[in-house]
DNA sequence: GCACCTCGAGTTCA
DNA sequence: CTCGAGGTGC
């Protein structure tokens, strides 16, 4: 064969191998021409050998690189992989389009396409050669898979058409459940015939997920993985204006694109669709988790932007529910930082929303036994406020009947320190049968009933000293990056030398912990320099978080955030609290009563409290405000600006754009606003975002608080000098309290 | 004493 | 987010 019949017969047979390829992955031939397509490729093998400068980077036959050595190498993505938001139900599904609807203020078109439960990647072709291939990753860094996703024949290596010169297609990799199947099948032949055991593959997106992360990419050649895009990112405009017309272009090019999408001129029909869709499902060769809708106009995408997680042109409805039925697997007892006792369900592992529960709070006495709860009942599960699980209801007509499961009683003992669990009190006003008040010389008679409360009331208990700690490290209050409930566990935990050998924990104070150095810390298993390092930085760091945050990371009963904040406005010190000489001393401050006032003026008359702060003081935390310069010094606010939110008091509800939660609330106080948690008479306005809280909104309207958007507020702040980035000393002050 | 407001505490998972 | 309870004003 002569040189120019050879690179003739090359591009014969490597267009044949991609009609093969194009037959069965583009489109969905019935009969997969897999022997036509492997003995093409063995042909094409064979006069590639004989003339290796014919050889070109995207033959079908280059599919199987190099092996890739040690770890996956990750980069960022060149514009971010948002995530798709997801509604679970037709309620949700409406809100959203409504939302989208207002923000392009036009009429919108619809696209549906099936969301298959694979992974996604980001494939970059550059000049029309695939060039890199990605993981999602976190959205902004992904892994770099290109050895193996150039195994997957649904991928060309080159475009085919009238591509642009610079092409980002990003999809999903998944596989097929008969492939699985398959897979199955022959390793467990492979096993049985080596007398091996063989463990098979749980589910197609685990297997796809591990697949690319295989460094030899034989091994993923053989798992038969598939790919579609579904999107881009590169700009798509210059090849098309709407979405369904770039799908088709993505065709062309030679890429398969999502399954059974269908366009539809009104929502209308696209519910309907997705309706349809869902009963469908079980039919198909893959695991579908949902229907992706999406805006198909690129013009009216731009128009509805995005915030900062998702666009909000795209939602997935999934078919998951809300709600799961699972199994009680065992009753445990939490003892939290106050030393409230609580009664969690341990669960067997169920979805619910795209989430894995495992346990859910049983609350209180009174819960547990209005619901009688047992070990090994049936109980359905939901997600209150779309995270928190929640027990609601005990199938009882599915407890076992012999033997019957006991009633759940609670311990008499704390699980962590053994001392006894005694039950809250709460001062009443007495009443006689029928519901009046007993009174006795014109006074009511007060009496103690149970409280809902039950608690371990070892001040010294470990657990309840882990709680504190934990809470002490915590963003609210002296905000240790790095101490989390696992560290907290290893801090306060006796070290382990040998069989026979343990020393005292590391920390046994919140004194300790400023005593840490790292050499101390790496005696933790895992921990090392560099992390021990980072720790101790971040420990000395949170010296100076001033008296308002120490105050609260106390755990003082009652005394959070807020309170913590009146407090020091009004004594602005520590050492101001010490010298108090009565528990009345305290209610001069604002929403401070007897009970509160008691229980400060208890700790800090306490030995245990006046320790904790002398020792404190003495490792260099800051207890105090720094002293008031002379001109401020005569009343609060008399030479502040007036500032635009003065005497304001802002609800928010919902996710907002610009903001996260711990945002907006300092921007309002920095406005000199108030955040409120809670919709009230004194609320001035309620600021809605994306999915608010109904009860929020409905109270609003119920009281006739106004409601303003996220534009709506920044348009009242009017972006000035409210960022506090020209601090002088007046707010570093209020830094320091807020 | 009652109604209403606010804050604290507990809680789950990626 | 939700519940419970402390605080305040009438």
């Amino acid at each position: 064969m002569t040189h120019n019949e050879a690179r003739q017969e090359i591009e014969r047979l490597t267009a044949e191998i991609r009609r093969c390829d194009r037959l069965y992955f583009v489109e969905n031939a019935p009969d997969r021409p897999d022997h036509e397509y492997d003995a093409l490729v063995k042909e094409l093998r064979k006069i590639e050998l004989a003339h290796p400068d014919l050889v070109s980077s995207d033959s079908p036959t280059q599919r199987i690189g190099d092996k890739l050595e040690g770890k996956a190498e990750v980069v960022q993505h060149a514009t971010p992989m948002l995530s798709i938001e997801n509604v679970y139900s037709d309620g949700e599904l409406f809100e959203f389009v409504e939302s989208a609807k207002k923000a392009a203020n036009r009429p919108l078109a619809w696209v549906c396409e099936l969301k298959i439960d694979g992974v996604a990647a980001s494939l970059v072709y550059e000049k029309g050669v695939l060039t890199r291939a990605l993981t999602r990753g976190d959205g902004v860094f992904g892994e770099i898979i290109t050895p193996n996703v150039r195994t997957i024949r649904d991928v060309p290596l080159k475009l085919s058409g009238d591509f642009p010169d610079y092409l980002e297609a990003r999809g999903e990799i998944y596989m097929t459940n008969s492939n699985l199947d398959r897979l199955n099948r022959e390793g467990a032949e492979r096993a049985q015939a080596a007398g091996k055991e063989f463990k098979p593959f749980a589910n197609p997106r685990n297997l796809t997920s591990g697949t690319l992360k295989q460094l030899d990419p034989k091994v993923c050649a053989e798992r038969n993985l598939r790919f579609f895009a579904h999107s881009t990112g590169s700009d798509p405009t210059a090849v098309a204006s709407t979405h369904f017309e770039f799908m088709r272009k993505l065709r062309e090019f030679g890429l398969p694109t999502a399954p059974l999408a269908k366009r539809f001129e009104t929502f209308d029909e696209a519910f309907a669709y997705v309706q349809e869709m869902r009963e469908n499902l079980a039919s198909l060769d893959f695991e579908v988790d949902g229907i992706v809708l999406k805006v198909d106009d690129f013009a009216a995408r731009a128009a509805i932007g995005s915030t900062s997680k998702f666009p909000k042109w795209l939602v997935a409805c999934k078919f998951e529910k809300y709600e799961a039925q699972t199994t009680v697997r065992d009753i445990v007892v939490q003892i939290g930082k106050s030393g409230v006792a609580t009664p969690v369900a341990e669960l067997e592992p169920v979805e619910i929303a795209g989430t894995t529960v495992s346990r859910a709070t049983l609350h209180n006495i009174a819960f547990i036994e209005e619901k009688d709860v047992r070990v090994g009942d049936a109980v359905v599960v939901a997600k209150a406020g779309k995270i928190i699980p929640r027990v609601m209801r005990v199938e009882s007509y599915l407890r076992p009947q012999t033997p019957e499961p006991p009633r759940f009683r609670f311990p008499e003992r704390c699980p962590s320190c053994e001392s006894p669990l005694v039950r809250d009190q709460q001062e009443v006003s007495k009443r006689d049968e029928t519901g009046a008040l007993v009174k006795v010389d014109g006074k009511t008679v007060k009496e103690f009933v149970d409280g809902s409360f039950i608690r371990c009331a070892n001040p010294e208990c470990p657990a309840q000293f882990r709680e504190r700690l934990a809470f002490f490290a915590s963003k609210g209050a002296m905000d240790v990056d790095g101490i989390g409930a696992a560290l907290v566990e290893r801090l306060t935990s006796p070290i382990q030398i040998d069989l026979f050998e343990q020393e005292p924990p590391l920390v046994r104070s919140f004194a300790d912990l400023y005593r840490l150095t790292p050499e101390r810390l790496t005696q933790l298993d895992g921990v090392k320099t560099k992390s021990a390092n980072n720790l101790t930085q971040a420990i000395q760091e949170s010296k100076t978080r001033g008296p308002a945050r120490l105050l609260t990371a106390l755990s003082i009963p009652g005394v959070g955030a807020q309170t913590a904040k009146d407090l020091v406005k009004d004594f602005r010190s520590l050492d101001a609290m010490l010298e108090v000489e009565s528990a009345e001393a305290f209610t001069a401050t604002e929403n401070v009563g007897a009970i509160l006032a008691q229980n400060l003026f208890q700790f800090f008359q306490s030995d245990a409290g006046r320790r904790i702060i002398a020792e404190l003081q003495e490792l260099g935390v800051e207890t105090a405000l720094p002293e008031l310069p002379a001109t401020s010094a005569s009343g609060e606010n008399s030479f502040e600006n007036a500032l635009p939110l003065d005497g304001k008091t802002i609800c928010v509800t919902g996710t907002l754009n610009r903001y996260d939660r711990v945002e907006i609330k300092e921007t309002i106080e920095a406005n000199g606003g108030k955040a409120a948690s809670s919709v009230s008479k004194k609320t001035t306005f309620v600021l809605v975002g994306a999915k608010p809280g109904q009860a929020k909104i409905d109270k609003a309207a119920e009281l006739g608080v106004p409601t303003i958007t996220e534009e709506e507020f920044e348009a009242m702040i009017g972006g000035s000098s409210a960022n506090g980035s020209d601090a002088d000393t007046t707010d570093n002050v209020n830094n320091l309290l807020f």
